[in-house]
DNA sequence: ATCGTTCATTTGATCGTTCCAATGTCGATA
DNA sequence: TATCGACATTGGAACGATCAAATGAACGAT
């Protein structure tokens, strides 16, 4: 009945004191070399692996980030953070951290779980999604001095941008994805662009639009701009694209969703005498299957920066410093890529323009 | 400067030893009642809560169950897992269990990764999905005798359906789900049923190909069965339906899934003269979208089951007790239902049948 | 009055690691 | 040769809880 190796087991086998084989394990360098290498050779023989609740213990740190477990409602874009998620526990994992994730009905009721991991010393660091101007959970992060980091700027949903917080986060450049999107149209030829999107309001739906708009006006042609908007859901989606094709003669449609992009999909089909070019947003499984363009969020590459900003916060916090690092370099922005498929290549129609 | 209260902390405060304080905390009736709420007073005034890694340490218990993170490529079917690790959390919550997530390549990663996290003590249990009969990796567990719990029967994809294992698992009865759906249909007055599958060969698929067959047997009117296969892809399963409704005349469709469902909608809208009805499988958030009609998997009871099996697994562990539940125990079907939109709802042409 | 039980509580050891400070060794410098 | 500093290693304590066994008190049975 023999138990799993420890410290000292190893230290005997290689006669040294336990300590120096925890120097082998975690402070190399400190050890001389041949030491180092037969200490390195017992640790392999004998297949030991440090105790993760001791080194806990002792130093306490858990090693572990929360994260909050969400099912969107809406679904289709749930996509996107699960594919973060996944991400995130890969660039954690890489970098000897884990992530454990729980669940809370609201705002309240998450405060409530982290106070609990906290004290508990169950998690080091939390990434947040979903945030916005005003999230009450920033506060009280920032208050109590926990390293997290949030994917997407708190943005605020009453239409003004003063004020994106001091707290690092990493987001993607809506504008510039929809920017891509509007010239890829406009270099095919498309001078009838419309763009479905959300409701005035959205953070996120406007800084989509403006790049509608930078899009357009860089043009040489200046197309007019043709802003259509529905509530998100596909029924609306269709319901908004059907009605503007009756009144409008559009080539092409630039969605801010791929759950739109369904919707102005089916009207499209149902409604439309010829084929107009459409390429949505996020570039779900929904838009793989339909074979519909769509702008792409490079989560992974987010995931990897998200981990980047919480390792440092943690490493340092830890020591009990100030961060040193400015506001400026603990918020990314990085750049989405169009996804080409075949709704972005129809014909344009001759007898229009 | 003042740290986290400890158990000490609270016994000195209350007047009793540290180990009555523990255990007013695990084992409250071994406690006098006058004690239990004089302690139970002193920490809440000072707010103690109990360090989970020196718990761990001592108990060499982790409290944490790994669930792998996976993505699945296809995308639209990736919804029900999402859900499920949703619900495993929040069930895994309520009795005081973690969730941990980790990225794996493949099987041999994922075994080594176990390894890891067994020997390090860092999960004492494991929930899985997608097991397949002669799978490396139930071997591997049950060897081990790692406690872990598996969502899906390890069917066998050559078609045989004879070992289920002796492992826990718990799934939903996808042979009752399709029978249910096409039941609905027959009850509607529709006596035209096609039923579009995957390749033949496939456990599940196969299962819910048994409902289809099943339903159509038990009815008086004994219609033909109208067997359609497609590889599973939105694509195929719009051209497979296109093919399928020049050929045959047609009043309704079931499908394996909800992306095949999707495929045959688009191939409704475009090829069909009448409506059809349509109804999908898994009621993800396309199906909502659509409004097509689907077979719900009941995945938060799932999970629930899920949990029960493994902590039962976890805890009679411990104690190096022989499980003493029977095979039959430790494997739980639960059935789906129906959810009904307006794609089942469609009239049937009269001059039909 | 003594003994044996049960119940409530305490004592002391232990889980496996890392922190902190001390020790010993060596070569370089004065 | 004595002193210093850098380096390699060690000893002892501590992290905060629970286990296992011992103690003490209360009480009915003998």
């Amino acid at each position: 009945m023999s138990s799993r190796p420890t410290l000292a087991t190893v230290a005997r086998a290689a006669g040294v004191s336990p300590q120096t084989v925890s120097n082998v394990i975690s402070n190399p360098h400190l050890v001389a070399p041949a030491t180092l290498a037969r200490v390195q050779a017992v640790i392999a023989e004998v297949d030991y692996r440090p105790n993760t609740a001791a080194r806990r213990l002792r130093t306490q740190r858990s090693f572990v980030l929360g994260v909050r477990m969400t099912t969107d409602m809406d679904g289709i874009s749930g996509y996107v953070l699960d594919h973060f998620l996944h991400a995130v526990t890969g660039s954690a994992q890489r970098v000897g951290l884990s992530v454990m994730l729980y669940v809370a009905d609201d705002a309240t009721a998450e405060m409530r779980i982290w106070d609990q991991l906290l004290a508990e010393g169950g998690v080091d660091g939390l990434v947040l999604a979903h945030t916005h101007a005003g999230d009450p959970r920033i506060g009280w992060l920032t208050e109590r001095q926990v390293p997290f980091v949030a994917f997407g700027r708190p943005w605020c949903d009453n239409g003004s941008r003063a004020d994106l917080g001091t707290h690092a986060w990493v987001d993607v450049d809506g504008r510039a994805g929809v920017r891509l999107a509007t010239e890829h149209l406009l270099a095919a030829g498309h001078r009838r662009i419309a763009f479905l999107g959300w409701p005035k309001g959205s953070g996120v739906g406007d800084d989509r639009l403006a790049g509608y708009k930078e899009a357009l006006a860089a043009c040489d042609d200046a197309p007019q701009a043709v802003v259509l908007r529905c509530d998100g859901s596909v029924a609306d989606a269709t319901a908004q694209m059907a009605l503007a094709l009756r009144e409008a003669d559009l080539t092409a449609v630039v969605t801010v969703s791929d759950a739109v992009a369904l919707g102005a999909h089916a009207a499209i089909r149902e409604h439309a005498t010829y084929d107009i070019a459409l390429i949505g947003f996020d570039n779900t499984p929904v838009a793989r299957a339909l074979d519909i363009s769509s702008v792409d969020q490079p989560v992974a590459e987010v995931a990897e920066r998200c981990i980047e900003l919480l390792k440092q916060q943690i490493d340092t916090a830890r020591r009990r410093q100030a961060t040193p690092e400015t506001t400026a370099e603990r918020q990314i922005v990085v750049r989405p890529r169009l996804v080409e498929r075949s709704s972005s290549r129809t014909p344009i129609p001759a007898d229009i323009d």
